[in-house]
DNA sequence: GTCTGATGTAAGATTATCTTACCACGTGTC
DNA sequence: GACACGTGGTAAGATAATCTTACATCAGAC
């Protein structure tokens, strides 16, 4: 907390602000939605007090936006650039939990084994 | 905070505690990556605790898991409804050809070993 | 048994949030 | 002009959360 996450927490911010004004709502309008008091709106949005998981879920919601988003991250699309990627991916849907979570454990394995190593991607 | 959102943010807590293990790392691990305490993390993940929005974001960096599913929200990108099918691919491409070779080999047994098996999606 | 690591939890100190209130600004209306 | 109204920012004490340290339990390794 000391002062990184504040960069993170003002970036959130703005996205809150933005997403609220591109949904037309006033402050009041959304506190009234979410349950809170107008000040709280008008905090988080000028990133002097948290927003607690839930309260984002509910406010891209409200907002009609991605939580990814209001977050600051990119789109991204899962990389299928190997196709034995999509092919595994394909194998693993296939698993039983318990497979899958024996596989896990055997893929956990095998990182921390090869630990110097360089990976690819 | 009445109880209604005691269930998102139980869902949310599960969710955390789902994805710290299959990502393979301890509480105490996690609190220092994120210049948190490990009590911090226990109660998140017990969910007496709330989770902001900018820890979030750590926690699913850190965790290898879109934001998205630690909020209990639905599928994003690939088929993939669990994101254990996303964190194991993404292992996947860690690994070497001969290694990937092997795995999928592996798979195949494992599948021909359930063929009792029933759901899958 | 003993040691170590992982996890849960308690209690006081600390810090953040809540709630109410007041302030300024802009927009209409009379 | 004065007035009311909606919007958004901010202050201050009461309230509620988190933090920090400590102790306790459980499982596995030696």
């Amino acid at each position: 907390m000391t002062e990184l996450d504040s960069g993170k927490r003002m970036q959130i911010a703005e996205r809150l602000k933005e997403a609220r004004k591109l949904a037309g709502l006033s402050q009041s309008h959304v506190a009234k939605m979410l349950g809170l008091h107008r000040p709280s709106i008008s905090e988080m949005e000028a990133g002097n007090r948290r927003v607690s998981a839930d309260e984002l879920a509910r406010l891209a919601e409200t907002y009609d936006v991605s939580v990814a988003w209001l977050l600051g991250e990119a789109p991204e699309t899962l990389d299928a650039q190997d196709p034995r990627l999509e092919l595994a991916a394909r194998e693993l849907s296939k698993l039983k939990p318990d497979d899958l979570e024996r596989l896990l454990k055997l893929l956990a394995a095998m990182r921390s084994d090869s630990t110097a190593n360089g990976g690819n991607r």
